[in-house]
RNA sequence: GGUCCAGUAGCUCAGUUGGAUAGAGCAACAGCCUUCUAAGCUGUCGGUCAUGCGUUCGAGUCGCAUCUGGAUCACCA
């Protein structure tokens, strides 16, 4: 029982005892007592009153009054207005603390075979341009999320599902027949990623110029759009693609190799990774036959020009293309085929969608749609609807190159962390790979605790023009505390054979097992709301306490042995708990920096 | 226009089923390294929690209305 339950029972039967009143103990909940009050926990007596009769105060003082006689964990209390705080006895907290120690997985559930197998997809780029920041905070957010379910002991698989295919890839393809020369991204010595999004942004320029011919020579702009030479061959291209060409589909496949190299190098770098990737190529067909399926049944219809809808008004939505005139598919068609597979593939209880909240619309749809053609998970599936990451200005947007690059932002971020460590002379003693090993994820850890931190559903700000912070609520600073107590502890070794039973603690001890007791909660918080923010929240404010503590403490000067020894064990699993939790960010901590 | 999301300090963000005088970081200013790593610690400054009404012993948190910003309602993905 944790103390917070113990505390809550023992409230309970207070109030049963001193009133007759019946309340169940999981309706009394223990807060931490504020700072500027002395105490570790607090009950809030207001519900109380009713039944006591009396003024606020009187009834905390009461119920305090039991507590203090019969629940031995309660060494002292004080009682102000309708607030009972309890000071808990030491022998509480080193046992509370010896019980934190000595589970190496702490915080951690296992999975057992009966877990649940929760999908994750995250991720989900075109293959058309390399990836931004926006796909930084979906990839971070998405393997978090992972973590985070794994320790609450489910069993997972991250998927991703690649939009390899589309109008947008034959731009690519296009640009590169037209202009490329025979170019590679070896003889460029440019990534593959980024070759191909360097030919997407070629095939829009020359498409913009040839527009801009056409409107000059009188056309309207929608003339000008169909009299397009090159967005006819794309169309074209696209064409032959579905038909299986086998030129096009060559050539497809080449440049779609440049990318996924590419890809892979970002994905590694970012430390996310992935169980099972689709490719839309692979599941389009699917996805149009169960349409197809749909129209038999009535589910769908079929409008005079061949094209295939589905009727959601009497949901409160609107009717919705899910094949074209042309008998193509769409975004939704191509959802509705990857769902399908799948589901043939594994035994998911449940299904994440890491797709951002601009989709809501969609995976409402989505929603509808599966449920509709008979997918009894349909319904339930998981849209984790992220906000998006704005400049100062507003959207980022390609085509005005405001688009902040994923690989250059790390290359920044760990540049950044290079300078910081060579200007404070931190890693003058490391070689040169360690040194490496070092700034690479103190640059990652900045970035990824910079997007983490925040609450996935808002929208937020990232200024180019400032660097990410190195200092204050940071990943380096958490880092930084992992290091410092990763240093002491190779200065000094704790002696688990000295009794720490007979430490006198400080609130500052105290304060620190406190925090360190709550950290199972928070995991199982993060995991029922889908909020890596949660951790990162709280590992901040566990570094925050133990910095305070290791001002105001030595450890190493300390006489009162049991105490010395206490704080060195404390330090130890404040520093395990740091590592586990920012793992739950795919966060690393080094040991020193 | 319909629907959805958001609005907390100059800036970036917390605020856990409604609880005490709304918290951090950055920025600014002032202190603390002969002591376990100063990427740290301490202090000062900074708020009509968009606005109004309501529910409640108690509202940043719940409800209604208004204002502002964003997203979406494509034979784009």
């Amino acid at each position: 029982m944790s103390i917070e339950q113990t505390i809550a029972q023992a409230t309970a039967e207070a109030v049963k005892a001193l009133y007759g009143l019946d309340i169940d103990a999981s309706a009394v909940v223990p807060q931490t007592t504020r700072k500027e009050f002395e105490g570790n926990l607090t009950i809030v007596v207001f519900p109380f009153l009713k039944a006591s009769h009396k003024a606020p105060e009187a009834t905390a003082v009461e119920i305090g009054e039991y507590l203090q006689a019969h629940c031995p964990a309660v060494a002292r209390f004080n009682a102000v207005k309708g607030f009972l705080n309890l000071s808990l006895n030491d022998t509480l907290w080193l046992d509370t603390f010896r019980a934190i120690e000595a589970d190496e997985r702490y915080g951690f559930t296992e999975a057992t075979p009966d877990s649940q197998l929760v999908m994750i997809e995250y991720s989900s780029p075109n293959t058309n341009k390399p990836l931004h920041l926006g796909h930084v905070r979906n990839n971070l957010l998405g393997y978090s999320l992972a973590q985070i379910l794994k320790a609450n002991g489910y069993k997972v698989v991250k998927t991703n599902i690649v939009n390899d295919r589309g109008i947008h890839i034959c731009k690519s393809m296009l640009a590169w027949q037209k202009w490329g020369n025979g170019i590679t991204p070896e003889k460029a010595g440019v990534k593959g990623d980024h070759l191909i999004g360097d030919f997407y942004v070629a095939f829009d320029k020359h498409y913009k110029a040839e527009l801009a011919e056409l409107e000059a020579s009188g056309k309207s702009k929608e003339e000008a759009e169909q009299a397009s030479t090159l967005m006819q061959e794309a169309r074209a291209m696209l064409r032959r693609w579905e038909a299986g060409d086998e030129e096009v589909r060559s050539l497809w496949a080449m440049m779609n190799e440049w990318v996924y190299a590419g890809f892979d190098e970002t994905y590694r770098r970012l430390g996310v990774d992935f169980d099972k990737i689709y490719y839309e190529s692979q599941t389009y067909l699917v996805g149009k036959e169960k349409v197809l399926e749909g129209l038999e049944k009535g589910i769908m219809y079929r409008k005079d020009d061949g094209s295939v809808w589905a009727d959601l008004t009497a949901d409160g939505l609107d009717h919705k293309l899910l094949l074209r005139s042309d008998g193509t598919s769409v975004y939704m068609t191509q959802d509705i085929g990857t769902a399908k597979l799948r589901y043939d593939d594994y035994p998911i209880d449940r299904m994440i969608y890491v797709v951002g909240n601009e989709q809501d619309y969609h995976f409402k749809v989505l929603s509808l749609l599966l449920d509709k053609l008979g997918f009894k998970w349909g319904k339930e599936l998981v849209h984790f609807s992220y906000g998006m990451v704005e400049l100062p200005e507003g959207k980022m947007k390609s085509r005005e190159g405001t688009v902040v690059d994923a690989d250059d932002l790390m290359d920044a971020m760990i540049a950044t962390a290079k300078d910081v460590s060579a200007e404070l002379g931190k890693l003058d003693e490391c070689t040169p790979d360690e040194v490496e090993y070092i700034t690479r994820i103190v640059g990652l850890g900045a970035l990824k605790y910079f997007i983490l931190k925040v609450d996935p559903r808002k929208n937020m700000t990232f200024n180019p023009k400032e660097s990410i912070d190195f200092n204050g609520n940071t990943g380096p600073f958490i880092q930084y505390t992992h290091a410092r107590i990763k240093s002491l502890l190779r200065k000094v070794t704790p002696d688990s054979g000295i009794d720490i039973a007979g430490a006198s603690l400080t609130e500052r001890e105290v304060a620190l097992i406190q925090r360190l007791a709550d950290y199972p909660s928070v995991v199982a918080e993060a995991g029922r709301s889908y909020s890596p923010a949660l951790i990162a929240n709280y590992v901040y404010d566990l570094v925050k306490e133990y910095n305070q503590f290791y001002h105001d403490c030595p450890i190493m000067k300390e006489s009162d042995v049991a105490l010395r020894q206490l704080r060195l064990r404390l330090s130890a699993v404040v520093a395990r708990t740091i590592a586990a939790a920012t793992s739950l960010l795919g966060i690393e901590v080094p040991d020193r920096m």
